[in-house]
DNA sequence: GCAGTCAACTTGCGTTTTGCAAGTTGACCT
DNA sequence: AGGTCAACTTGCAAAACGCAAGTTGACTGC
């Protein structure tokens, strides 16, 4: 899929960005790349959360064919691959981290304070800041 | 399903959002009532993406069990329902605005300067203001 | 240079969710 | 009382998902 063979041709904004990332998983793999650091298929697979492993094959090739992620050769290893968002993957932080304001607000189950949500309190400008920088860095990549 | 019948028990702030609106269809039943001022079940299924009426019953359930949807008699025609956010449902809004402003930086589909990309970049301020209102008046209404 | 391991997938298959169409129920209207 | 309208509900075929097992290509050690 890419943004060509539209679902939803309705021209809404919404319904567009729901096309991209609109399924219980596609948001959680970029949550790896973006605040985890996780880069590899073993190191998605092995989040908490157990993405079963066709799923996550499935949606890896459609958040490159959208430009989101890109896939390259561990130069340190290089039986595996690594798995980085783009600019345009790392422009979904604000997406991110309003959920992640949604959640820390309206989560009423207890102990649920979770360190993603004590970052964004504690330190959003800093985490904002560190996101930039790997977005500037994914752009100097890509210009290569 | 509520927040206690958890899909993923992981904890994190993203999963846990994308188990209450994680699919193709929900946040497009939010749309419809945050910026389409749309609020019967027959104005949701004649929206354009034309969402089918056994889902839409289904997730209307869902966002009412969740707290994020009201639903009450209308006065003016007692066979009809209206369907309103409650205040957790306009704390959606950022979330909202988040996903437009991606599409509008990222569609490049030609033709796609929707009205809603537009007022966003136009006048993002006073669509602000004009949910902020409406979450009071949602707040006042469920003190009643 | 062959045997074993590891990382990244792919395939098969049973279960769940979705999507379309048609049917039901409860107001209201005449 | 007969018809319409709004809001669902039901049935069934098609698609997506989830688990487990199998395959492929790169490195590793002997």
């Amino acid at each position: 899929m890419n943004s060509s063979d539209e679902k939803r041709p309705s021209g809404c904004p919404i319904a567009f960005g729901l096309d991209v990332f609109g399924d219980r998983w596609t948001l959680l793999i970029i949550r790896e790349m973006m605040f985890g650091e996780k880069k590899t298929y073993g190191e998605f697979l092995a989040a908490d959360e157990a993405i079963s492993t066709n799923i996550l094959a499935n949606r890896l090739k459609l958040l490159e064919s959208e430009g989101i992620v890109d896939k390259r050769r561990d130069p340190q290893n290089f039986r595996s691959f690594l798995y980085e968002l783009t600019p345009k993957g790392y422009d979904l932080a604000p997406v991110m981290l309003a959920i992640i304001d949604w959640s820390g607000k309206h989560d009423k189950r207890p102990d649920r304070l979770t360190a993603m949500v004590e970052r964004v309190k504690n330190d959003r400008d800093g985490l904002v800041k560190q996101i930039q920088q790997r977005r500037e860095d994914a752009a100097k990549r890509s210009s290569n």
